[in-house]
Formats: structure tokens, C-alpha cells, sequence
DNA sequence: CATATTTTTGTTAAAATAATTATATATTTA
DNA sequence: TAAATATATAATTATTTTAACAAAAATATG
């Protein structure tokens, strides 16, 4: 770009934010972690978890800090979304926000912390209205995954380590919006050799339970480099 | 996102640029527009066309600006690329920039206009080296049209608004880097029901000649809804 | 008119996917 | 111990997609 700065004058302040949009999955459904802003401006109102882009620090960085204060989770699955840069976007500064969405296990955030940030999760089903334009935000992270399911394993960043066949079906049944044969679903993802049987079950949801599994990040590398594709 | 504005002082400025990678087809082969910098600092050295985003203007208007200035263009496939925000990616200022990536027609492009902006083409495989990140932005950008091809029909917006199916078919190749079997991707493509056939020919590049078609809007926009899959 | 060149059309086999039927298993509860 | 339930495996069929391959048509040029 070119480095002429004439276009920026003391008071003609250009804020760059950056927003998280954070999914979990709970039993069948996909949570969205959201939180109520406790301060002025804008108290009460339900939000995305996002902070600005401080002068010292990656976009990235700024992200994965939120997301550390506000769910005490580091190094899961993260990823720019888009940006969000129109001038109208917020009344009150210039603010340009760098979406991201984070995946993950819903089962391992520090619950204490959260409840301390007066954040929430939400059915995707049933989020409320969001500050400015964090609801397209989420509508355009929610395409996001669908498409990106179709070439990248996305699911394992939301179960838990140890999940079972089932579980993981009902995950991309949530995503896709649609029912699965369990026969076919089942054949698939275990030809994709990137799932490693354990010798334990989960009895939590049946009589007879089911095996557990974890994911073989191992052979996923090695396929991801020959280029498979993980349409379900 | 929250709303102080402790992190910043007047010395700590923000900048947010944006950064376009332009895309252009011509004779078998994909090309990148680029500009020398005609002024200080860097003067001499390529680089994206770019330009800082002002404080009254959307982000995606500021690209679309440079484009015009550069090339004389409006209406063009423009599309956000990613962000790049480290701290460190301009040893100047503390600038993020938002890159997009474009695809335009290379015959329709103000040639005055890009001449006088020391603007030039570039085989896409012969790009020198460029400012700050900016190969990276090209790689990036590069990577995306390939993936995104796959799922939307990218090629006619860099073809002429009449083209053949031996053109496109060209394109893709350029694209994917890999030849095609003319006799199924004729059968793929047609199948799509995104083509309209005309009644010219075009005889630039044999004696038989190929019939010129146009791209079906219309149709297009129906299958997209649809979800429809673009793979060639 | 024969030649050279590019465009155009069609068939067929193999592979992947989707839909269906069948059966067995482990476990709890009635 | 029979019934109920969710899990697991096997096999078959139908359907769709992909891949591989050959020949004819149109026309400028010599």
C-alpha cells in the first residue's frame, strides 16, 4: 500500500478490534458462547467476546488473548473469519473488527471464569440479538464451518479427546442440518483412517455403550498432504 | 468488542490499509497486475496495488477505489482475501492491511491509466519479488482461487463477457495447473446449465472456430442457492 | 482438393456414493 | 428372562460420478 499518511488527523481515529465468534458442541446441539456487557456503553446487551487490536500486538494474539480471559482455553482452533470495515458499523468510533471463530471443547473452559464475564452459551438455534453486526458475524461463521466440513475434519476440534461414533455423527448432523444413514456414516469416517479405536467405552447415552475414539492427527497430516477429501 | 479506548495515544497510530491482488487471464496463462513504486520510501520496488483506508470510507470502497484508479475498472469480482495484521509486517508503521483479491478482464482495463501508474502484468509464475508480504498475499490469494473454483464458477470473470469452451477450458488449466480432458470437462461444464450458446463463432484461434457462449447469470444465481457443486 | 488443425460429439467401464435389508451385540429394566 | 434400546457389522443393490478413450465435423491454407 502506498505510505502516504495524509489521510489520518489526530482526531480522526481509526480503532481496530477484533471479534471471536466461538462454537461448542453439547449434547446434539452447537453452542455460541456470547456475553453481556456488564459497562456501559451498550450495558445489557448481548455480545460477541472481542477487545481492540492493542499498538503491540498481532490480530491473532489480540484474539487468542480474549479468548484466554474469558474462557482460561489456549491453543484451540482458531481462524480469521472476515472483516467487518464499513464506516457505519458502529456508532460510535471508526472501528474496523477482524472477525474470528474458535472451535472448541465444551467440556474444558473454566467455567468460574466464564460465569465471571457474565458469558453464556447459547443454542444456535437461539441466539439472541447481538451489539452491532456480531448476528451476521455469526450467520457468516456458521457458513463458514458447513463449507469447511466438507474438506477439513473440523469436528474434532469440538468433541472431547475421547468421543464415540455416534457423538461425532450427531456433530456433522448439527452442522449440516440434515439426518445420516448411521450405517454409511460409520463406514465413511472409519475408511478415512484418521481414527484410532480404544479399548474403553462411553456408557453415558445406552445400555450396551459405545467405543470410544480419539482422532489420529498423526495420519491426518500425512493425508492432508495428498490432498483427501472429507465429504460426509 | 469493548469500547476503551485506553490502548491508544496520539503517538500510537493504527493504520489499516488494504492490499489488491489482481487477477487477469491472457493467452493460456494467469497474470498478476502490479505497480513500481514511483515515489519514496521503496521507491522502485513492485507491489500490490493498495492504498490506506480513510476514515470516511468503507473498507471494501477503499479497494475498490485503488482498483479504479489503477485501472480505470468498476463492477469487478472483488472479494476480501485476509487480513494481515502482525505487528511486525511494516517496519514503518503499526499497519494492518486488509488484502482482497480481484479477478478483472484483461482486455478491458484503461491501458493509459495503468501505463501512467508504472503498472505492469505479470506471469503468474514469473512474479518478482515484492514489498513487505505482499508474495504472501500473492500465494494466499493464489491458493484461494484454486479452492474456490471448485465450488464457484470463478472463470468468467476473467474471461471476455463471449467466450469458448476451449477458453475456459485453458483457464481452468492455468488454474489448476494440470491438463483436462477436453471431451469431459465439455460434458462438466455444459452440464451446469450456466452456459448460453450463441450464435457467433469465434475463428481467432483455429479455422473450424468455436462457438461463443455467455454466462448464465440468471441460472447461476438459482443453482447457488441450490448448492450446487462446481468441481471440473 | 488434400492437408492440417481445432472443435465437437458419444460410449463404456470403473469407482464412489447412497439406500436398503439383515443380523448380532451388550446392557438395563420390567 | 423377555423386552427394549442404542450400537455394531455385513452384504446387496441402485444410483451417480468420474475417468478413459476414438472418431467425425468444419474450414483455412497450400
Amino acid at each position: 500500500m502506498s505510505k502516504e499518511k495524509d489521510f489520518y488527523t489526530q482526531e480522526d481515529k481509526m480503532y481496530v478490534a477484533t471479534d471471536c465468534v466461538i462454537f461448542g458442541f453439547d449434547e446434539g446441539n452447537l453452542k455460541l458462547l456470547i456475553f453481556k456487557r456488564r459497562v456501559k456503553p451498550l450495558m445489557g446487551t448481548w455480545s460477541l467476546i472481542g477487545s481492540f487490536v492493542r499498538i503491540d500486538e498481532d490480530v491473532q494474539d489480540a484474539a487468542k488473548r480474549v479468548l484466554k480471559e474469558i474462557t482460561g482455553l489456549e491453543g484451540v482452533f482458531m481462524e480469521e473469519l472476515k472483516s467487518y470495515g464499513d464506516v457505519g458499523r458502529d456508532p460510535g468510533y471508526r472501528c474496523i473488527s477482524i472477525a474470528q471463530y474458535a472451535l472448541i471443547r465444551i467440556g474444558e473452559y473454566d467455567k468460574e471464569l466464564v460465569k465471571r464475564h457474565g458469558a453464556d452459551w447459547y443454542d444456535i438455534d437461539e441466539v439472541p440479538e447481538l451489539v452491532l453486526d456480531h448476528n451476521q458475524m455469526v450467520k457468516d461463521a456458521l457458513d463458514r464451518i458447513k463449507r469447511k466440513a466438507r474438506y477439513k475434519p473440523i469436528g474434532f476440534e469440538l468433541l472431547p479427546e475421547k468421543f464415540t461414533i455416534p457423538q461425532l455423527q450427531r456433530l456433522y448432523e448439527a452442522v449440516y442440518r440434515k439426518e445420516l444413514d448411521s450405517r454409511n456414516f460409520r463406514k465413511k469416517v472409519l475408511s478415512l483412517n484418521v481414527l484410532i479405536k480404544l479399548n474403553e467405552k462411553d456408557k453415558s447415552t445406552s445400555r450396551r455403550g459405545a467405543f470410544l475414539y480419539k482422532f489420529d492427527y498423526k495420519n491426518y497430516h500425512k493425508l492432508l498432504k495428498e490432498g483427501f477429501n472429507f465429504e460426509i
